[in-house]
DNA sequence: CTGAAAGCGCTTACAG
DNA sequence: CTGAAAGCGCTTACAG
C-alpha cells in the first residue's frame, strides 16, 4: 500500500495526494475529503523513509535527551513536550545514552530528518565545540550554559549550579556544619559537576571552613549503586565527616542507604542534601532536603525561546534560571553533642 | 556528501562503495580498502533514509521498550543490548510511551526499517491480539506470556505472576498477618496486574484469609506519587491492615512514605512488600522485601531464542522463568502486640 | 569482482 | 487547483 495506490483509489494523482495528506493550502476541500476518506479506511501510513528522503524540511522540532534514566530529564522531557503540544508544533524525542555524542547524533538529525529546531536535554559543551557548527537550525540547550561557545543559532538555558552549589554549602554552615563532604560529578556532564564543586569551594572559602578535596570530595557516577560505593569511600577516608552533599537526588539516595549501612543516621548523625529536586526526592525517608531545578521555569523559556526563533530570526540567548532549596528531612545540626569530635583531621 | 562523492573520490562506482559500505562479500580487497579509506577520511555517514527505502532487509535487530521509565526494563534492555553484542548482532532500541501501541510501532518499523526479529519489552496482549498478524519476522516478548496468543513467530519469556504473588502472600501469612492489603496495577499492562492480583486471591483462598477486594485493594499506576495517593486511600478504608503487598517496588517506595506520613513505621507497625527487585530497591530505606525477576534469565532466553529463529525458522516457545524472594527490611510480624486490633473490619 | 541502470515511495518545482 | 515528471540517495538484480 503505497501512495499510488491511495490515487488510483481516489481518482486523483500522486502529487494531490501528497498534498491532502501534508495540509499543503493549494488543494480543493473535495479532493481532500476524498483522499483522506480513502486513507483512512486503508489505514494508510506513508513510508517516513522516501518522505523524509525527498522533503526539504520536516515540520516538527527534535527533542534530543542526553541520559535515558536521567530523572530530572524526564520531568523535562514531559513538561517540553505538553507545551510543544500546546503550541501546536509537533515534537519527536530522541533518547541518547548518557555517554552518547548528542552532537553528532543531532547532525545526523538534521541530514535525515530535518527538522525546524532542536531542543538538547542535556549536553557537553566540548561536544558542543567540536561539532555543532554544521548544525544551522535554531537550537536550545537546557540545563548547561552555551554563552561561551558564542553559536549564532545555539540558546541556552540553565540553573546557576555554582551559586545554588555555595548556598547548600551555606545552609549547612548556618546549621553549624564545618566538616563537609562533597559527593558525585562524571564526565559525561563534566561542566556541570565542575561548577558545583566549583559553587562549594567558593563558598567554603568565603565561610573560613576548611575543605580538602583531596579527602573530602569524592567522584561517582549518577547511579545509587556508584554513590553508596563513593560514599564508603569517602566515609573511610574521612569518618568526622557530618554532612554531605551529594550533586544529585540519586547520588543523594546511595549516600542515606551507604551512611545507614555504616550505623550513621541521616540527620541524626549525618546530614545529607541533594540536588535537583526531583519527584523521587519526595518519596526517599528521610526526604531529601535538595536543590530544586526548576523544571517548568526551563521548559518554558526553552520552548518559547525555541519557536520564537524558528519562526523569526532573531539572536540566541543565555538565561540563567532561579532555583530554590527545598527542605526536607535530611538535614540538622552536627552531632558534635554526641561525642563526635570537630574533624576532619587536617595534618 | 553522498555516496556518489565517495564513488569519484575512490575511482569506483556507486554500486561498488555500496558493497563496500555494507560488507558485502563479492568485492576485493582492494577495493574495499580504498573505498572504507575515503569514507573514514571524509567522515562519510549514509543516508539511512535512503538507505532503508530500498533495502529489502536490515541486518539488526530491533527492542522495542513499552514504558520508558520502567526500571524493570531499562535493567532488561541493558542486559539485552550486551547479549546482543556479545553475538554481533546490531541492535536499535526504541522507547515506547507507557501506553502508545507497541505493535502498531512495530508494524511502521517492519514497514521502513524491515529488522530481522524484534524483542518486546513488555506489551499488551490484546494489542497483540489485534494487530501483531501483519508482522512476520521472529518476535519475543518478554514479562507477558504470549501462548495464548497462538503466533507462528512469537515467542515469549515471562516470570509466574501468579506464583509470585501467591508466594508473597504466603510469606506474609507465615509472619502471621491476616489483614494484607494489594497495591497496584494498571492498564498499560493490565494482564501482568491481572495475573498478580489473581494469584493473591487464590493465595488468600488457600490459606484461609480473609480478602475483600473493594476494602482491601486499590489501584494505581507505577508510580510513587499515584502510589502514595492509593495507599492514603487504601489505609483510610483499611485501617487495620497490618500488610500492604505492592505489585511494583517503586509502589511500594510511595507506600512507604505514605505509611510514613500516617505514623505507620515500616515494618515495625505496617510491613510492605514489592515486585520486580530493581536496583532500587536494595537502596531503599527500609530495603525492600521484594519478588526478584530474573532480569538475566529473561534477557538471555529472550535473545538466544530470537537470534535462533532468525537463523533456522523454527516454532516459537513460551516459557515461565523462576523468580525468587529477596529479603529485605520491610516485614516484620503483625504489630498486634502493639495494641492494634485484628481488622479489618469486615461487615 | 565491477559497473550501468532500474527503482524504492515519496515531494516539489513546473506547467497548465 | 491539478497532474506529469524529475529526483532525493541509496541497493540490487543483471550483465559482463
Amino acid at each position: 500500500m503505497t501512495i499510488k495506490d491511495i490515487a488510483r483509489l481516489s481518482g486523483y494523482s500522486v502529487a494531490t495526494v501528497s498534498r491532502a495528506l501534508n495540509s499543503h493550502p493549494d488543494i480543493s476541500e473535495a479532493a481532500r475529503a476524498k483522499i483522506l476518506e480513502v486513507v483512512a479506511q486503508q489505514d494508510f501510513q506513508p513510508n517516513n523513509n522516501a518522505k523524509h528522503l525527498k522533503q526539504q524540511a520536516d515540520t516538527g522540532v527534535a527533542i534530543v535527551v542526553k541520559g535515558i534514566m536521567n530523572l530530572l530529564f524526564a520531568e523535562l522531557v514531559e513538561r517540553v513536550q505538553d507545551l510543544l503540544q500546546s503550541a501546536g508544533q509537533e515534537a519527536s524525542v530522541h533518547y541518547l545514552d548518557e555517554d552518547a555524542n548528542e552532537v553528532v547524533y543531532a547532525c545526523h538529525l538534521c541530514r535525515e530528518r530535518k527538522p525546524r529546531g532542536i531542543l538538547f536535554l542535556g549536553g557537553d559543551l566540548e561536544l558542543f565545540r567540536a561539532g555543532f557548527a554544521p548544525i544551522t537550525v535554531p537550537c536550545v540547550l537546557l540545563t548547561n550554559s552555551a554563552r561561551e561557545l558564542g553559536f549564532a543559532n545555539l540558546s541556552s538555558f540553565t540553573t546557576d549550579d555554582a551559586a545554588a552549589a555555595a548556598q547548600v554549602i551555606g545552609l549547612l554552615a548556618d546549621k553549624g556544619h564545618r566538616s563537609i563532604g562533597v559527593l558525585g560529578g562524571n564526565f559525561s556532564c563534566s561542566q556541570i559537576s565542575f561548577r558545583r564543586l566549583t559553587g562549594c569551594k567558593e563558598a567554603f572559602a568565603r565561610l573560613g571552613i576548611p575543605f580538602d578535596e583531596a579527602l573530602q570530595y569524592e567522584p561517582c557516577r549518577y547511579s545509587m549503586r556508584d554513590a553508596y560505593a563513593a560514599t564508603r569511600r569517602l566515609l573511610e577516608r574521612s569518618p568526622g565527616l557530618t554532612a554531605l552533599f551529594a550533586v544529585g537526588d540519586v547520588i543523594a539516595m546511595g549516600a542515606v542507604r551507604a551512611l545507614r549501612d555504616l550505623g550513621r543516621r541521616v540527620p541524626d548523625d549525618l546530614s545529607v542534601v541533594g540536588y535537583d529536586g526531583v519527584e523521587m526526592s519526595r518519596y526517599t525517608v528521610p526526604r531529601l532536603t535538595t536543590v530544586r531545578q526548576d523544571v517548568t521555569a526551563l521548559a518554558e523559556r526553552g520552548v518559547d525561546d525555541l519557536l520564537r526563533r524558528i519562526g523569526w530570526n532573531r539572536p540566541p540567548v543565555h538565561e540563567v534560571i532561579p532555583f530554590r532549596m527545598i527542605d526536607g528531612e535530611s538535614v540538622a545540626g552536627p552531632a558534635a553533642e554526641k561525642g563526635r569530635g570537630p574533624e576532619p583531621s587536617r595534618p
